[in-house]
DNA sequence: TGCATTCCGGAGTCGTCACTCCGTATGTTT
DNA sequence: AAACATACGGAGTGACGACTCCGGAATGCA
């Protein structure tokens, strides 16, 4: 592969990235191209139809989500890791991702499919930890606490609004808040 | 206005809940046509533009919203009445509401707006009473009650994620769960 | 029942977007 | 530096969707 065509290709996905999360999938082939400074054709050569593009942007987002993720499942503290890997995924570092809502929609090749499991498996590795340390209530399992992240993460609203609202979740469920 | 105007009005304002909410704002103004059992003229006739239509929409929906949340404003037990209320609006009888995420995106005419501050209002209603009588925690506001709402509301995922989901959100909303 | 008015239907228009094609440019190799 | 392979750019194409227009049907009133 030629260095401009690899150079290319990442700032493609930089930028598609960028529009993606700004207009969902309505945003058009040719504003990612022009983010990008290349041409149409360009964008077209590396990835040959629109999902293509898409998924690939996906599969980019969440392998940030998921790498951030394991990096907090070493912390001592297992609760605190846990809280922390909810709050970041939910409005974090790698910026908020309505990509997650693309997801359910695209018919997507199978990679998608491994990024997401992934990234489950990751949040899944951090719960268990936390469960066992008695921080978070036993009876919760990872298809619930991922559906709450996912849920939050595409909320509208204010900084403030969705903080608080994240602290309530978390307090459900901590141990104490056992119905 | 003529009998035969007036039905057409209700069968495409149907038509458009059920299209829009199955494909969002990317529903076609002629599936929704197709589906009333008009043709697309009828439908530019009473909505000469697609937004008036979703906002139309979207304002026949939130006010069906609001009656049911007004109306278990009246039960006795106030902390009840706010968990069902939570609970049908998350996933209740007038069905999911994708819209609510469309919302976001509209320009909308002031009814929108209007629609959607009436019906935070009822909660509000709801949520007050059950604070005041210790069933909710006092430190929550609206704003954060209505975003959780709307966030579990597009939550994708299986009837009993969900379901457990929300319950760990109430136990969070509870009493008990307070930090 | 007849007439005026309102409304309906759907073929046609215009713009947009995903995707193609190929002449030109750039990188790589010897 | 020449020659070859690989990429690039962006005008062009086809499909689709919002919106228009008007001939023909309902509807309601006298």
């Amino acid at each position: 592969m030629r260095s401009d065509a690899q150079a290319n290709r990442e700032r493609v996905l930089a930028a598609a990235d960028e529009v993606f999360r700004e207009f969902g999938q309505a945003g058009s082939t040719e504003e990612v191209a022009r983010r990008a400074g290349v041409g149409i054709g360009t964008v077209f050569r590396h990835f040959p139809a629109k999902r293509l593009l898409v998924d690939a942007t996906i599969v980019r987002h969440f392998g940030l989500l998921t790498a951030t993720a394991r990096a907090r499942a070493q912390a001592a503290d297992a609760g605190e890791a846990f809280r922390t890997t909810f709050r970041e995924l939910v409005s974090g570092a790698p910026a908020k991702l309505a990509l997650i809502a693309l997801r359910e929609e695209t018919g997507s090749t199978g990679d998608v499919e491994a990024a997401v499991a992934e990234l489950r498996e990751a949040v899944g590795a951090v719960l268990s930890r936390a469960q066992e340390a008695g921080e978070v209530r036993p009876d919760v399992t990872v298809a619930e606490v991922y559906l709450l992240i996912t849920a939050l993460a595409n909320a509208p609203g204010d900084g403030p609004v969705v903080d608080k609202a994240v602290g309530v979740v978390l307090d459900g469920l901590s141990p104490n808040g056992l119905a």
